[in-house]
DNA sequence: ACCTGAACACCGTTCAAGT
DNA sequence: ACCTGAACACCGTTCAAGT
């Protein structure tokens, strides 16, 4: 597309801007594009939140003007949905050591991780998802494994809504405030401690601090586990348990 | 408070307005309070959606400045948060019947039921979660039943959050629909059909029909069993198994 | 085809003023 | 103490106009 590069090689080779290619203009931002749009949209959103992501600050970010992105994208929610797709394709869809149910917890793991990576953007994860080429992936390698498995179609997809459920929601998740309780609230992290005195709540007394908060390190993980044990233990009791090599 | 009501009652006897009390002004709605507030909102989101929850809207609503609003609420975000534990008011926390197991999966399903009967209004449950009286009391019970079924702290903590995550994250979870896909994407519940051939996803057109919806029946028990079950079994391996009544 | 500026119909919330 | 109207600083998006 850009030819003069080529040209312009030849042109300049007496002279000793070594690195530095004339043809490119380093002041301008590169032109507008879909990918472009979507990835300075996802920076934006990691750096700065979801709430911070506003077509009029994106395109201030992309230095245009706020209508230039409407030639790129349809709306601001085509746009969120764009951002989930490419999320999503950091996931590792390839993994194929092991047997099903290890790389079904590679799979969701690599789910886990992606999200996390992008934490704020998984709160837009809600409500109608719209699925894209990435996700669809994804969907595709958990069902195959599944399937692989021994699980009937139907519940091979009830199945995987409960991991895929199981996954989005722990990203979504925050952490376990209190409601205006008795001291301030300002200081947001404030702990567990709730409302009530410790007499009405001795279970949430016992367990205490261990509530905190919901990212704890293995907190994905050990809920995972539960899931797939369940399966395995589906799979065993209806004695359609996949050759798995012992 | 309203002490007209016995004074009218006797001056009014002669008179046959039977079951009208002439103190009570049908007329004008009853003053703003908290409550009432924290009501409409809740009654204007079941009806019309999340995003139609606007102060202005409310206001209007309760025939109301949308600035008296703020004489009985912080903000909107404290609105929403005191809708959130309205709405976990309806949990049954109570049930006692059959052993520590089946009165988890009991609660879990109150919940379930209080979120799906608020639908849009789970919409709200992302982020940062602010618990009330109402959502510390399911806590309580959940973190109770664990510790009785023979959980450590630690792990019943564990527990919780994954039976709380995945209660949550689905009713978060919506429809999958394809993003952008062939045909028109205006009719929204268009199936499950994908933007890729089918060679290229064997395990997904295997599946179909049944990836379609999230909210099938029974969709939401089979996950839920798949965590009890998993932790049934992790109580048996690590030989803590409470003396259930067999 | 792509970008722009002005404008429209909204938001949540602050503020000064009323009672 | 409770409510009001006007105003501020925003939104997403439409539209007519530019190149």
């Amino acid at each position: 597309m850009n030819d003069q590069s080529s040209a312009s090689r030849g042109r300049c080779d007496s002279t000793a801007w070594v690195g530095v290619d004339p043809s490119q203009d380093y002041t301008r931002p590169p032109p507008l594009s879909r990918p472009r749009i979507v990835r300075a949209a996802l920076s934006l959103v990691d750096e700065k939140g979801l709430p911070a992501l506003t077509m009029r600050a994106l395109a201030t970010e992309l230095e245009v003007s706020p209508m230039a992105l409407y030639n790129h994208v349809r709306d601001k929610e085509e746009l969120v949905d764009l951002m989930l797709d490419l999320v999503l394709g950091e996931v590792d869809t390839s993994a194929t050591e092991g047997d099903w149910l290890t790389q079904l917890r590679a799979l969701a793991r690599s789910y886990h991780q992606a999200l996390t990576a992008h934490h704020e953007l998984a709160q837009a994860y809600r409500g109608r998802v719209r699925i894209g080429p990435h996700g669809l992936l994804v969907i595709e390698r958990a069902i195959g494994l599944l399937l692989e498995g021994g699980f009937s179609p139907p519940e091979a997809s009830d199945a995987f809504f409960a991991l895929f459920t199981y996954t989005v929601g722990f990203e979504q998740m925050g952490y376990i405030v209190r409601l205006r309780g008795g001291a301030t609230h300002e200081g947001g992290e404030a702990g567990y401690y709730p409302l009530l005195p410790p007499e009405q709540i001795p279970a949430v007394t016992t367990v205490g601090p261990h509530l905190d908060g919901v990212h704890r390190p293995g907190r994905f993980d050990y809920g995972l586990d539960l899931l797939l044990a369940g399966l395995q233990a589906k799979l065993a009791q209806s004695g359609k348990a996949a050759a798995a090599p012992s």
